[in-house]
DNA sequence: TAAGGGAACTTGTACAAACAAGCGAGCACC
DNA sequence: GGTGCTCGCTTGTTTGTACAAGTTCCCTTA
């Protein structure tokens, strides 16, 4: 069961997508809506804030919303997992472990994976992974102990380890926290993506938990430069005049 | 007057960035809060849904919320000015406008800049910003000709641009779109930011509006490798097991 | 001892009502 | 003609209530 104001958002989303309200126009008011859906307006009031997060709509008091866009960005809830993202757009894509090891974890690594767990004991992966057949990512993971079974058990060439994970010990990762920059191709990145040593890579690296918080996997993700691109859409909130003066005048 | 939702969550934010709230333990549940703060449950509802989309706290059905982070992650909320990030983080920043001319749209540039306003002309500007003294990122941004006096008149090496034009004619940009990926440093680039030619800047694109959702600049900034990092954090929605199995087999 | 069932607790969804605050258009006035 | 003001519309905030759905833990039972 969907909940309802996932419903009057999904629909609202089309009607965006679709262009029944194209970019610049005016959405319905709330109570047109609420009698519309036969909803009330609270409930109605929470689909908005649905296409409001994901930047379709932007939103201020005393006027109508406005559509703001017509492309969903889905790129940071599919920041997850790289194999769910590729197919969502419909891109063919490969994967290959390229090493794997057990080792003890370093110091940073300990705090970040929630410190000594399992005695320190991590493992270290790396792959290689393909879109359309060309490779695009180099992946360094460092999973946590308590998960090092289940990843050693998976096939080399495993497409989507996040769909691999769920399905065998039934693993959610949850939250991420990531940091993107950019970094020259070391010798290895270079060899394995087929670019120069020194040529332009799309860093980002993440820390991924489950939903009560336990680290699972450490992982520095290198992309070559043209295939991949992140997208964010953001506003600078619902109250935007008042707010905006005191920031820029005093800082948050 | 600040919200009653706003002030508890400033609270509770408080409350988990000084470790009252250590990262993995609990927060108190709603009924709790809201006897605590003398608050409708809907009221605290809103301000721990304030803490939950900063992605310092981690929520799921019949589960007491836990705390993910204990680090403000103000990247993106400050992702529009490149100042007020600097300043709110304590550096030290310059700013100097290397050409600036006036010139007809390209068609691209028309598109996203909201076709033909203006008969299509748009003020092209090349600034060069610096952090703690050190060239850190080339801004090559193309202004809506509605704004272009504005931006004329400010002095050439203005700090903060998204200020100044706020002081000068009301201007805000309130919404934000940001395409991030790796590129290589051209000849410009690899001059204006001290670096050699080809090694990696990490680039943002961005199309700014105002809350009418008018567009108001183009802009490609690259940053030195090195100098800037983005950061994110995300969660995977409210209702994890089910919507991930979804997602998982057939994709959204 | 291990498995199962259930009860208490906690978060999610939905509705209703009232007031506050900001916006925009139209009107009166100068 | 332009300026300023008022009024209606729209979104934002807050409270209260009720039920749904998921989690956790304890207690019973095999």
């Amino acid at each position: 069961m969907v909940a309802r104001y996932e419903r009057i958002a999904a629909e609202l989303r089309d009607d965006i997508l679709t262009g029944a309200y194209p970019v610049g126009s005016q959405l319905p008011s709330e109570a047109e809506l609420a009698t519309r859906h036969r909803a009330a307006r609270g409930t109605v009031r929470q689909a908005v804030a649905v296409l409001v997060a994901e930047g379709l709509v932007g939103s201020r008091q005393g006027a109508r919303r406005i559509v703001l866009g017509n492309a969903r960005s889905q790129s940071f809830a599919e920041l997850h997992s790289f194999a769910q993202w590729a197919r969502a757009n419909g891109y063919r894509i490969g994967g290959q472990v390229v090493s794997q090891r057990r080792r003890s974890a370093t110091a940073p690594e300990s705090a970040r994976l929630g410190a000594g767990e399992d005695g320190g004991e991590v493992l270290e992966v790396l792959r290689l992974r393909s879109l359309e057949g060309e490779p695009v990512l180099v992946e360094r993971t460092v999973y946590a102990g308590w998960v090092a079974p289940a990843v050693e058990a998976l096939p080399a060439d495993c497409a989507s380890v996040t769909e691999a994970l769920y399905d065998s010990i039934g693993l959610i990762f949850a939250y991420g926290e990531h940091l993107i920059d950019a970094v020259p191709a070391g010798a290895e990145d270079a060899r394995l993506l087929g670019v120069r040593r020194g040529s332009p890579l799309l860093r980002q690296r993440r820390v991924t938990t489950t939903h009560e918080g336990r680290p699972v996997e450490s992982s520095d993700d290198r992309y070559r430069a043209g295939s991949v691109t992140f997208s964010i859409r953001n506003s600078i909130g619902a109250n935007p005049l008042t707010r905006r003066a005191g920031d820029l005048r005093f800082g948050p």
